[in-house]
RNA sequence: GGGGGCAUAGCUCAGCUGGUUAGAGCACCUGCCUUACAAGCAGGGGGUCAUAGGUUCGAGUCCUAUUGUCCCCACCA
């Protein structure tokens, strides 16, 4: 095992007080060790752009505190290293670069580019590995460079040929997204809708037989020169009897078709469509169903090319001017009017995008569909959060071909060749050196693979497939995937699909979905608002482990969560209370010999702290088995903060400031066994500050890291002395509220009586309870007459303090009164339920033994109070 | 248009398969520099769980409708 723990936290002293610290990044690395039984977590790496959030970062810590769980579990962990991802947004941020010098891809040609490509790549990759070091991960960026340089490029080279040549992958014309001023094509996820102005114009379309005019609108006049038929819905009765007739193209001069296709809606504009099949997606679709010749009239900048006849040079804006005017010149314009409409739009640059013809390659989704739906519906896979699933099935159901092509440069190049002779295409995993039909030259396609075809393979690509590794049969498949929702259909889903085509099963078992992180005001992190959070930034204000508890408290699967400082500086002063609470362990046992052992015979306090320690660890592994990581943590900061530190600290400097050195000896004892066990709790969730800590306490192993997570011991389950503490702890609450309320100040004590017919819990904890609750003495008994006392009346006893001169009567009185009525209604409403036939016959008996036991308690309750009332008159 | 989320204390959010008096952090009020911690300790106030119905012995939790809000997908020419 390696061990980089640099600078774990750098305490800092200010007038003699520790008073802060923070971490500065350390890094604990324990490989996988493949004889234990595998547990592989899926690392998604961020993208590798200039910007990191702390979006990331909960996808990093998520995984992180699986993994460190899972290896104390006795699990060879492994966390994946992640491929390329979202090459096209790498490619902009690169081709930004580029700009800033004056240079374009192009200019440069492609293999001084993706040189450049490189460098850009290691330089914000070498930051991804600094945030996963400083987050205390062990993941390892490097690798990337192996995803797209060779192993994994010949997993996708086989993987397409393998497609292809079962027919899965084909070759086709589609319309695509095109932006105009980029000169690209776009993903659909690239595209981003934006309602504008625009106009509506009413035309006229001439039937051919001169029987005179159908009527239809349009939002782009200027693609009516690409129009290849006019379309009306099949049952609408308007227009009937004109399917199959003619019209004549305004303008263009030309005869074409009236069809009738469901697409039309008769209720909107005319009922009318015009029908452009090389500029509109839905066009497009109607023209195959009816077979209509495809008109393409734009250039890649988005001028009208040469099928625009006298338009033809002109800018779409210049030519939808002239043709408007031309129309209405020649009297096929009705009427103009304004209306707003959603726009494509390019993601980076605004311009509107405009739908183009174009060769792309695609994969035939249906078949490669229903197996992963299966998978999912039989639970072989699982989904976290599970009313995801139901977004995963919507989407594959309803799955369309996946466009695979992009015109990028980053990312793996398609493996196909075309024959410069006879135009030959040759899908081929190694280069082809000539045409194997006529011998002819070669060249390979120009486009490369969408990121996410790549993406799809990687659960197994990265474990040497398609060579049958030793990697490979031991961590395929694997455990779990854990990733922020918003990339289900993009990554999730693909994989899934993708693995039970070439694997044979789904890739993991679980997908565990996190939410987004959004600012403070609950918008989405975004560069053009400037709001994205650094995690590097925020680890050096307030410490890594502050930044991952954050990340983990008060979050469920799947639901997005708001960064703000105020929580990372609550995580950080809860780093600083275990640190504290450290200290005061290392005071009071250094220079004693104290064992990491529990002591042979445990005091009331003792079995308490120790008992409520098993039964939190107990629940906690329920929560993470469950993904309930929220929930999980919680109960170790409540434990921790709440019962650790606050109770049995407090008790503990009784017991090593007293006299009974044996009894000191052993809170020494259980305060270092239960400190050091809850820190193997805490360990996933703020690995650097438990690991110094456990590290600098008495101790058995090596590290944290690898400690035995700490199982339930039926040795260790005390309920009844939990119950009994409880009893005493009740009193001391209720004597401080009460003091509160008198504003009664420490310094002044009181003798205290504590009337009970269980005095055993009182009597062991008498010490405590003078301490805590501010007492000069305690005495316990059967029965006590104490006049002018202040009453403190718990479940299990009746407490009295002589403090006549504080006593307002009246006021006594009152607050009796109405603690007698809460307990009263209290009490009203268990006797209602245990009189309640249905209720004793149909709940379960569990349920009316609890309501049996509160009512014994109730009814204690109130003849204690109802003593004390008597006595104050 | 289709799908989904959310609505709980002033704010940010937990609340798992229905079961005692609905929780936390922050904020607020009161009192404390009590030898681990004032970024702390002790105590306190504050919620008709969006609204209206329903199922049930029992609903924050399940069902239906309504309102508000956010997101995803598709996109009407």
């Amino acid at each position: 095992m390696e061990k980089e723990l640099a600078k774990a936290y750098e305490p800092q002293e200010v007038e003699g007080r520790i008073y802060d610290f923070w971490l500065k990044g350390g890094w604990f690395h324990a490989e996988a060790d493949p004889k234990k039984k595998p547990y592989t977590i899926m690392m998604p790496p961020p993208n590798v752009t200039d910007q990191l959030h702390v979006g990331h970062a909960m996808t990093m810590t998520t995984q992180d505190v699986l993994i460190r769980w899972k290896r104390m579990q006795g699990y060879s962990a492994l966390w994946l290293p992640g491929t390329d991802h979202a090459a096209l947004a790498t490619e902009v941020k690169i081709v930004e670069s580029l700009a800033k010098e004056g240079l374009t891809k192009e200019g440069m040609g492609r293999e001084k580019y993706m040189e450049r490509a490189w460098q850009w790549n290691e330089k914000y990759g070498g930051r991804i590995t600094e945030q996963l070091k400083l987050l205390g991960s062990s993941a390892d960026w490097d690798r990337q460079r192996f995803t797209l340089d060779e192993g994994c490029s010949r997993a996708v080279r086989h993987v397409f040929v393998k497609l292809y040549e079962k027919g899965l992958i084909y070759r086709g014309e589609r319309l695509i997204n095109w932006c105009p001023h980029c000169k690209t094509a776009l993903s659909d996820a690239e595209v981003e809708f934006e309602e504008k102005d625009g106009s509506f114009w009413h035309l006229r379309y001439p039937l051919a037989d001169g029987s005179g005019y159908i009527q239809l609108a349009t939002t782009r006049p200027e693609t009516m020169l690409g129009d290849t038929a006019v379309a009306v819905h099949p049952d609408d009765e308007r227009y009937k009897h004109l399917v199959g007739k003619n019209v004549v193209l305004p303008l263009v001069n030309k005869e074409i078709p009236i069809v009738a296709d469901e697409y039309v809606e008769m209720d909107f504009g005319t009922g009318v469509v015009k029908i452009t099949p090389a500029h509109d997606p839905n066009d497009f679709m109607v023209g195959q169903r009816h077979s209509l010749p495809i008109v393409n009239i734009m250039n890649d900048d988005g001028s009208i090319n040469e099928n625009g006849g006298k338009y033809a040079g002109m800018s779409g804006l210049e030519a939808r001017g002239q043709i408007v005017r031309d129309l209405e010149a020649g009297g096929f314009l009705v009427k103009v009017e304004p209306m707003k409409h959603n726009v494509g739009t390019c993601h980076r640059c605004h311009t509107v995008v405009e739908p183009r013809l174009s060769t792309q390659w695609f994969v035939k989704m249906e078949s490669m569909a229903k197996p992963a739906i299966e998978a999912v519906r039989e639970k072989k896979v699982k989904i976290i959060p599970e009313r995801m699933e139901k977004v995963y099935y919507n989407w594959m159901e309803n799955i369309k071909d996946w466009c695979i092509s992009r015109q990028i440069w980053w990312g793996h190049r398609i493996p196909a060749w075309y024959c410069d002779g006879c135009g030959e295409t040759i899908v081929s995993e190694d280069e082809p050196q000539k045409c194997p039909h006529c011998g002819g030259a070669l060249h390979q396609d120009e486009d490369t693979l969408d990121t996410w075809f790549s993406s799809a393979l990687w659960p197994f690509s990265t474990l040497g497939w398609p060579e049958d590794t030793e990697d490979l049969r031991y961590f395929y498949p694997t455990n779990t995937l854990v990733t922020a929702y918003d990339i289900i259909f993009f990554w999730v889903a693909r994989m899934i699909f993708s693995g039970i085509e070439q694997m044979g099963e789904p890739p993991f078992d679980a997908v565990l979905f996190h939410g987004l992180v959004r600012d403070a005001q609950g918008r989405k992190m975004s560069k053009s608002l400037g709001n994205g959070i650094d995690p590097v930034e925020v680890i050096d204000q307030y410490g890594a482990d502050a930044l991952r508890l954050t990340i983990i408290t008060g979050t469920s699967p799947g639901n997005d969560t708001r960064y703000s400082d105020e929580k990372v500086a609550a995580s950080r002063n809860f780093a600083n209370k275990i640190w504290n609470a450290a200290r005061f362990i290392h005071m009071n046992i250094d220079g004693k010999d104290v064992p990491c052992a529990l002591p042979e015979d445990l005091e009331l306090e003792d079995k308490w702290i120790v008992s409520r320690f098993n039964r939190t660890a107990r629940e906690i592994t329920e929560n993470l088995d469950k993904f309930e990581l929220g929930v999980a943590v919680q109960k170790v900061y409540d434990y921790l903060w709440g019962d650790f530190c606050d109770w049995y600290i407090e008790l503990a400097k009784l017991r090593m400031n007293g006299e009974d050195q044996a009894s000191a000896q052993k809170a020494r004892q259980v305060l270092v066994w239960t400190l050091g066990n809850t820190l193997k709790l805490l360990h996933p969730f703020m690995p650097f500050i438990t690991e110094e800590i456990w590290q600098s306490l008495p101790h058995e192993g090596e590290a944290l890291i690898v400690a035995p997570w700490p199982a339930f011991d039926l040795a260790l389950d005390f309920p009844a002395e939990e119950g009994e503490m409880e009893k005493a702890m009740e009193l001391i609450t209720g004597i401080r509220t009460r003091r509160s309320e008198m504003n009664v100040p420490p310094s002044r004590k009181a003798h205290l009586f504590i009337e009970t017919a269980q005095p055993e819990a009182f009597e062991a904890e008498k010490n405590a309870i003078a301490r805590l609750a501010f007492c000069s003495g305690v005495e316990t008994g059967p029965s006590f007459q104490v006049p002018g006392a202040v009453a403190v009346v718990t479940a299990a006893c009746k407490a009295y303090l002589p403090m006549e001169d504080l006593i307002d009567k009246a006021a006594e009185t009152a607050r009796l009164e109405k603690e007698l009525a809460s307990a009263q209604k209290q009490l009203d409403t268990v006797n209602a339920k245990l009189q309640n036939e249905t209720f004793m016959s149909k709940a379960p008996e569990k349920v009316v033994q609890g309501v049996r036991d509160n009512g014994e308690k109730l009814k204690e309750k109130v003849r204690m109070i109802q003593e004390s009332l008597a006595a104050l008159r």
